[in-house]
DNA sequence: TTCTTTAAGGAGAATGATTCTTATTTAGTA
DNA sequence: TACTAAATAAGAATCATTCTCCTTAAAGAA
């Protein structure tokens, strides 16, 4: 289901930030692709209705959305950054063979993890979230 | 305490890989680092004995020492890739303020997520490893 | 011990990803 | 409608990693 364009604009400005076109059809292509994409895949993307974006201005973006908790970084071991349209706590599947991750969302899990680390304590370590990286491969990669 | 350098040049030999001084030095300064070091960290500790080490080379011994099981690859959000010595199971710690990151390790925890996941199908999807990333942030950055 | 072979390393260029700088444009408010 | 400060465009600069080519050396055979 596509997210509105009105949905869009009414997430940007409820944290403060000018409703740029720019910034639309950035929050609008990481919801489309839902592919924890590339900077690169990103500026792809949206080059077909804004031929005109600059590469600067999507990473300056894509920075201001992340600051503002409106998308997350993906953390992988290679040298290049991902980003993930979808704030909720949630997991992912990595595959070994090549650059899919998928998102992986149980309450179960979380309820475990939940419970796990409230009897566990970490000094000098303040807890703010637990991702669980599942490490595998894809038949279809 | 710091792992031998005969212990070293056993892990190497016993993958069949040449035994280099590069080899060894790389390998022994991801241990004495023990900080989840960048290829550049690497180097720099590296060049206070080996100044004359290229930075492709540094690359491409640890691209190998990846390959073999020697060593693995650290999940980050950043576009730079960071590497890890030890090979066992384990989680990390992760400081959403700075770059630091821990190990962590807890046979508990390793068990729950083992049991969780026997119970569970991924269609398509081959698992082979589970990893829990902490996320918060250190007191002393 | 010496020689040979193939793999590894050195040096630096090349490539790709991200950041920075400056001038122009524009979103939002008065 | 006008104004202002923020955002964007464009491209240069920087940084991280890979590639290429020539030289060196680890390891094994003789």
């Amino acid at each position: 289901m596509k997210t509105s364009i009105e949905h869009i604009r009414d997430k940007i400005s409820k944290k403060g930030l000018k409703v740029t076109p720019q910034r639309i059809c950035i929050l609008e292509a990481i919801y489309d692709l839902d592919n924890h994409p590339t900077a690169d895949n990103i500026t792809e993307y949206i080059r077909e209705t804004h031929p005109n974006i600059a590469t600067g201005t999507v990473y300056k973006v894509l920075e201001t959305l992340v600051e503002n908790n409106l998308i997350k970084k993906v953390k992988t071991d290679r040298d290049i950054m991902r980003y993930d349209g979808i704030i909720e706590a949630h997991h992912h599947l990595y595959c070994s063979e090549c650059d899919l991750i998928e998102d992986y969302m149980d309450h179960e899990l979380d309820e475990l993890l939940k419970d796990y680390f409230k009897k566990k304590k970490f000094p000098g370590f303040k807890l703010e979230d637990i991702v669980v990286q599942i490490r595998g491969t894809f038949d279809k990669c």
